[in-house]
DNA sequence: TTATATTCTTAGCTGAGCCTAATCTTTTTT
DNA sequence: AAAAAAGATTAGGCTCAGCTAAGAATATAA
């Protein structure tokens, strides 16, 4: 009985993400809230939440209110973690717009490989520690030269 | 008469970059390169050349060599742009796997915006003129902290 | 120049993932 | 408690993007 190994698509790591937030603000996720989150339809929230429940990764129970389960929850956490890193990196060293940066990671987190992820983290850290001057002021340096905030997205 | 502004999907951009690819090896794509190159069967790639055609993006009869329009290799180098920042920036500042970067960029290079293209294009430059010292000499500090070249992708 | 092999296309199927419309359930009002 | 409203589900349809199988077109070999 393997633990249905096989990687989630994008759209069901959405639906995960969204729910583990709403869960963080509220107790519980109703379908509509998900809805509204993931700017979809009632019911395709019906059918994404079947496909989770199938994967034993929500409880789920019609007309009842959804949880993740402990392994959803990881799930989402790992999800919520790459999207996370992609927007600080974003932000913080390449000085994008806040919601180009939420944009960006909402797109690229569902296919960024752990190994990049690893590397992207350690990076962010090493330039922006607290205890390095000469490395921050590197950073800093690097924006100044570029700011120029217009648009030029998507 | 609107030149068809709707954005290419992942797949159809898969494509167009493997027409650039082949193209530029030899004179012109012939569908079965395609399929190799993109690992799908052969009445796939007949599905996704109409797809093109009709965007006038691909010179396509049936049973002649494909090649791109004007348009569809301007849309092709941009495809193509952005895999390669991508994958400069984890090999050359994240000091990632060669494989690793090339798979990344792959799964990536559909939903980078155009801003953090922008950005990501000025970082790798500025930190890896040949001319500045100190800027290079971080990065290689960097990468000499985190040698643990082992398998964690994916 | 036939025969064979290769390549390409068509037709039709599948699964995701979205939608609308209609039909439950459940909750809220009156 | 009955009626109304809100929320959730089912049924059925659409698009995309892949597949297989069968057949057409082209290229190669005998």
């Amino acid at each position: 009985m393997e633990p249905s190994r096989k990687r989630l698509s994008a759209s069901l790591e959405d639906y995960l993400e969204a729910i583990y937030h709403i869960e963080k603000r509220k107790q519980a996720a109703r379908a509509k809230d998900i809805g509204a989150s993931l700017h979809v339809k009632g019911s395709s929230v019906t059918g994404a939440l079947q496909a989770l429940a199938e994967r034993k990764l929500v409880n789920y129970a019609p007309y009842d209110v959804i949880t993740l389960t402990g392994k959803g929850r990881s799930l989402a956490r790992d999800v919520v973690s790459r999207h996370q890193v992609l927007r600080k990196f974003f932000v913080d060293v390449l000085d994008v717009e806040e919601e180009v940066a939420e944009k960006a990671a909402c797109g690229m987190e569902h296919s960024v490989p752990r190994r990049i992820l690893q590397q992207l983290i350690r990076f962010v850290e090493y330039f922006t520690q607290e205890t390095d001057d000469e490395r921050r002021r590197l950073i800093e340096d690097f924006k100044s030269r570029y700011t120029d905030k217009q648009d030029s997205h998507d």
